[in-house]
DNA sequence: ACATTAAGTGATT
DNA sequence: AATCACTTAATGT
């Protein structure tokens, strides 16, 4: 029996699925900073995250993007589900924060296990439920906080998904997940490890307040 | 040594 | 908060 799965979702699933989800699924490894899922790319199998982090973008006619979530293990990707049921092209970008494992389970059986399994229907469910929680949050964020907030917030959520206070990003980066410009974020940071809330170093960032 | 990339800064809108 | 123009510093070849 695969350890990382009942590690993630053994206390979740009967052993019934578990027994399915180890047959049909097919595992699958994606290193750092690579992307999982294209804009517009068709979606034929749903991932079940097993460890890693991944962070959904969304993404204008332009290519501008900005970031909307992270997912992390255990989290499957709600986008998925939506685009499963309908037959529609994937309308966001899923890039590997860090190195990840998933797994891929076939599109057809997800409807099928929604009657069949109580706890495939559970598991679902809640996970709709925290992703548009999380995207409120993200519009919410957007909104009505400034810049400078949203940039704490942003490493926040970032050293909170990969488990780490030390950053291995850039100005540039950064500015291209919120949607801004280098220079801003430049400034901003300046001023941030003003106030001793981080620390700047040459394509590295460390968090001195979490 | 030279080119490239990351980051800092003043001025302007 | 965005953009421009320019500087400085670190890194790669």
């Amino acid at each position: 029996m695969n350890t990382a799965l009942t590690n993630n979702f053994g206390y979740l699933f009967e052993e019934a699925l578990l027994a399915e989800i180890e047959t049909l699924g097919v595992a699958k490894e994606f290193k750092a900073n690579t992307t999982i899922i294209e804009f517009g790319d068709f979606i034929k199998s749903m991932p079940l995250l097993l460890s890693g982090a991944i962070k959904i973008l969304r993404e204008d006619d332009k290519g501008d993007e900005l970031v909307l979530y992270y997912l992390e293990k255990g989290d499957t990707c709600a986008m998925t589900l939506s685009c499963c049921m309908g037959q529609t092209k994937s309308k966001i970008r899923a890039v590997a924060e860090t190195d990840v494992s998933l797994i891929l389970l076939p599109k057809e059986k997800m409807t099928l296990w929604l009657s069949k399994y109580k706890t495939w229907q559970s598991f679902i469910l809640e996970s709709y439920h925290n992703r548009v929680e999380e995207l409120l949050e993200a519009v919410d964020t957007i909104a009505f906080l400034n810049m400078e907030n949203r940039l704490f917030k942003y490493l926040k959520d970032k050293a909170m998904v990969i488990h780490n206070d030390e950053l291995i990003t850039t100005h540039k980066q950064i500015s291209e997940d919120l949607h801004t410009s280098r220079v801003v974020i430049s400034r901003l940071l300046k001023k941030l490890e003003n106030e001793g809330k981080i620390k700047l170093f040459r394509s590295s960032i460390k968090i001195l307040t979490l």
